[in-house]
DNA sequence: GACCCGTGGTC
DNA sequence: TGACCAAGGGT
């Protein structure tokens, strides 16, 4: 008779498999009294949404050495944020990061809530967050739910409902398992495991501290799971980028894009919708410069630029002009020199439209 | 529940 | 190349 999986059979190997993260307390640490400091919880938290630690490693690096408080980040200008955040992706968390760490900073005395509730009232924060900081970082047995704990729930239980429908269950067979003694560290274990053993493809199965008592691994179907809904194919989207060069310097014309939606608070080259159906000639006539005091000569660049966001394609023409030093500027544009373009908030597919110019 | 929201790596 | 995936949240 096979034996239960158990908390401790997994932070036994944690203690000994747990990877070196930044922002991460290392059990040996915890055991000699270390705390982490909720603000770098949260803070990795948020970046770690839906990203890679590989992406979010330098990112954080930067943002500690930037705001080394709550209280810092609290009182940065949001576009500061925009632009350190710039690369990283799904913008909206930069914006909520910084209305977050404002509540934080002004309501709660630079204190982050200590509670699943106080913590999911924030901007930015949902089920997810809330858990992992209330288990991180104040100790509490919340259960924590990211997509490796779905998949290492799933295999160690056979739940082949799909999801989504099968996040409640997931979540209580989940809360079932936590501890009420170091409910951070198991967090993290699991997610752990998640990422280096229990992967999509191809598990580590023989090397995994809970193959005794993991059903999807008797009966086989461990790689088969979780299950999921199919998803739909993307669409692809058009337009065009006009990457404007100021005549003496090359310095590029930018402006805001709306707060909102789409790369929302984010800077960009002038250009027009992406729409489903758009041709070239229209890409030309629609330049929004034509107040600029000159007649600019327009000359597409070859190659088209391939950005895919979450749910479309994108194929952007860029079209490239050189413009007079002592022609206007439209509103809500300014020019930016070479030498500026690396700390402007600008989103990849933006780097990749003036890189085709240049 | 469905849809929106980025990016880079992997197979 | 394309689909999938990564410590999800907001609406």
């Amino acid at each position: 008779m096979k034996t239960s999986p158990s908390a401790n059979e997994l932070l036994e190997w944690y203690d000994r498999h747990a990877r070196d993260l930044p922002w991460r307390v290392s059990p040996e640490d915890r055991r000699l009294g270390v705390v982490p400091d909720p603000y770098h919880v949260w803070l990795s938290e948020i970046m770690l949404q839906q990203t890679t630690v590989a992406a979010v490693k330098d990112y954080y690096i930067k943002f500690l050495s930037l705001w080394p408080r709550v209280e810092d980040l609290a009182a940065a200008p949001e576009e500061d944020v925009m632009k350190a955040w710039a690369g990283l992706g799904y913008y909206s968390r930069a914006r909520n990061l910084k209305r977050c760490a404002e509540t934080v900073a002004d309501l709660h005395e630079g204190r982050f809530p200590e509670t699943v509730s106080g913590l999911q009232a924030l901007p930015g924060i949902g089920p997810y967050t809330a858990a992992a900081i209330a288990a991180i970082a104040f100790d509490q047995p919340a259960a924590v739910v990211d997509g490796n704990v779905e998949r290492v729930m799933t295999r160690l239980y056979e739940i082949t409902t799909p999801l989504p429908e099968a996040k409640p269950e997931i979540k209580a067979v989940m809360a079932a398992l936590t501890p009420e003694a170091r409910p951070g560290d198991f967090a993290q274990a699991v997610m752990d495991l998640g990422a280096t053993l229990c992967t999509p493809k191809r598990p580590a199965c023989s090397l995994c501290p809970w193959m005794a008592g993991c059903a999807a691994r008797a009966s086989g179907l461990a790689e088969t799971l979780p299950r999921k809904a199919p998803k739909k194919t993307k669409p692809t989207r058009t337009g065009a980028a006009f990457v404007a060069l100021r005549a003496s310097d090359k310095a590029v014309m930018l402006r805001r894009r709306p707060p909102k939606g789409l790369l929302g608070g984010m800077s960009e080259v002038p250009g027009t919708e992406w729409t489903v159906e758009a041709d070239e000639a229209t890409f030309v006539h629609s330049a929004p410069l034509q107040d600029i005091g000159a007649t600019l000569d327009w000359r597409p660049v070859t190659g088209v630029v391939r950005h895919t966001f979450t749910h479309f394609h994108l194929e952007l023409t860029i079209f490239r002009a050189m413009v007079p030093d002592n022609a206007g500027l439209p509103e809500n544009c300014w020019w930016s020199p070479p030498q500026d373009l690396p700390d402007e908030a600008l989103p990849t597919v933006m780097r990749k439209a003036i890189d085709a110019a240049f």
